[in-house]
DNA sequence: TCTGGGGTCCTAGGACCC
DNA sequence: TCTGGGGTCCTAGGACCC
């Protein structure tokens, strides 16, 4: 049966929402309307762009690049910071509007909702109206404006939000295939990426439509799963699900990208407790268990090399997970000048599916107990103001949650 | 020129077992 | 002494997304 599949797209949604909270605040200048980018501080060498008005657009910024090649193209840029609190609170009020039409909403990313339709369009209606209509209340109702795409999997839909922007909504049903989306360059292809690219055009690909019309086989050969995935992508063929269900995480991480780069196992180690602490804490707060950690660093020079170990037994212990993390940072680290240290946990369980041994039980009762008394702490006076590695603080924000 | 941080998924090679 | 092949698990690295 064919689906009814919306895709919403924030417009600029970092630099647009960023902008009515200003407004709401009293300014009276919106970012919109003039060249403004939202990046991260370059003190702290996290200078890139992570937003952009489309006057910036226009001057050829570019999303992700270093804010130092924004200025280059745009000396009048004007430079705002981020604030993923807010940003979390207009995603949150997007959604209330979209759960009125289906409750069978993907929330994609902080800025993107696949919503499926089928079977909730009324009566009478079709789902072109809908879109328009999501499009104008949101617009109306939160003062920010998204694109909406319409299609009948989530393929097309999301290929259909990114055509013509800002504020528009756009059909990609399978009989415009070939004017719509055959006619794009293959780099704008879902999931091709900066690697792939040159390795298509080398074949002769140039568009969308080259790569639909070469041989199947040809890109399982050259490309493997891969290859089929975007084959398929290229014919417009997704059967994926909305996954509208809250899915738990797979794994958890925390990295920086330190003030300098750091040739002292000691600091490094500071940072790496302070990352592993916050790790930890998160899940908890998930109420999991990790099996395997995993440390990674960036040298200097930007080369990343990363070490992972799987545990005996699950745990949420900060010292368990701790040691182990200063374990295979040791081994990592030959001495060459850090850039960047993270730590990730994966093949995570729910707590509730964990049987510990009557011995490790015993052994990690102290520990957990601690670990219980600092996160109560933390939920309660707030992550920052509660942290074992106070003294990184003044140097190092996290981001909660 | 100077290059964030959070994820997911895939691949390839080695260890180990039958 | 010389020899196989398949399956699974583990680790390191990389591509892609927002």
């Amino acid at each position: 049966m064919e689906r009814e599949i919306l895709h919403v797209d924030v417009n600029n949604a970092f630099l647009s929402w960023t902008a009515v909270e200003r407004l709401k605040k009293g300014e009276t200048l919106d970012i919109r309307t003039i060249p403004a980018i939202i990046g991260g501080d370059e003190a702290q060498r996290k200078g890139v762009v992570l937003a952009k008005s489309s006057i910036a657009k226009q001057f050829g910024i570019q999303t992700g690049e270093p804010i130092y090649f924004a200025r280059k193209k745009c000396p009048s840029i004007q430079i705002f910071s981020s604030n993923f609190s807010v940003y979390r609170t207009y995603s949150n009020a997007l959604y209330q509007i979209l759960l009125e039409y289906t409750n069978k909403i993907e929330r994609f990313s902080i800025d993107e909702c696949f919503m499926d339709m089928t079977g909730f369009v009324p009566k009478g209606r079709n789902l072109l109206e809908i879109a328009y209509e999501i499009n104008k209340r949101v617009k109306e109702e939160l003062a920010f404006t998204v694109n909406v795409g319409v299609a009948h999997n989530k393929l097309l839909a999301k290929m259909a939000s990114d055509f013509q922007k800002p504020d528009r909504v756009h059909t990609l049903f399978e009989e415009e295939i070939p004017t719509k989306m055959w006619t794009l360059p293959v780099g704008e292809l879902f999931m091709v990426g900066k690697k792939s690219l040159p390795k298509l055009q080398k074949m002769g690909i140039k568009t969308i439509g080259d790569l639909a019309h070469k041989e199947e086989q040809v890109m399982v050969k050259t490309f493997g799963k891969f290859g089929k995935m975007i084959w398929e992508y290229s014919n417009g063929i997704d059967n994926s699900p909305v996954c509208f269900e809250e899915e738990k995480p797979k794994g958890i991480g925390n990295s920086i990208t330190l003030p300098y780069d750091y040739a002292n196992l000691e600091k490094i180690e500071e940072v790496l407790m302070a990352l592993v602490e916050q790790v930890t804490y998160r899940l908890r707060i998930h109420h999991m268990y990790a099996q395997v950690v995993n440390v990674q660093i960036k040298t200097n020079e930007f080369k990343v090399f990363s070490h992972q170990r799987k545990l005996d037994m699950p745990t949420d212990s900060t010292k368990e997970i701790g040691e182990e993390a200063k374990k295979l940072l040791k081994e990592l680290y030959k001495g060459t000048p850090i850039r960047l240290i993270g730590v990730r946990v994966d093949n995570l369980c729910e707590t509730e599916e964990i049987q510990l041994s009557l011995f490790a039980k015993d052994k990690d009762d102290k520990q957990k107990k601690l670990d219980d008394v600092v996160d109560g702490l933390k939920q309660k006076y707030g992550y920052e103001k509660v942290t074992r590695a106070t003294n990184l603080q003044n140097k190092f924000k996290f981001k909660e949650e």
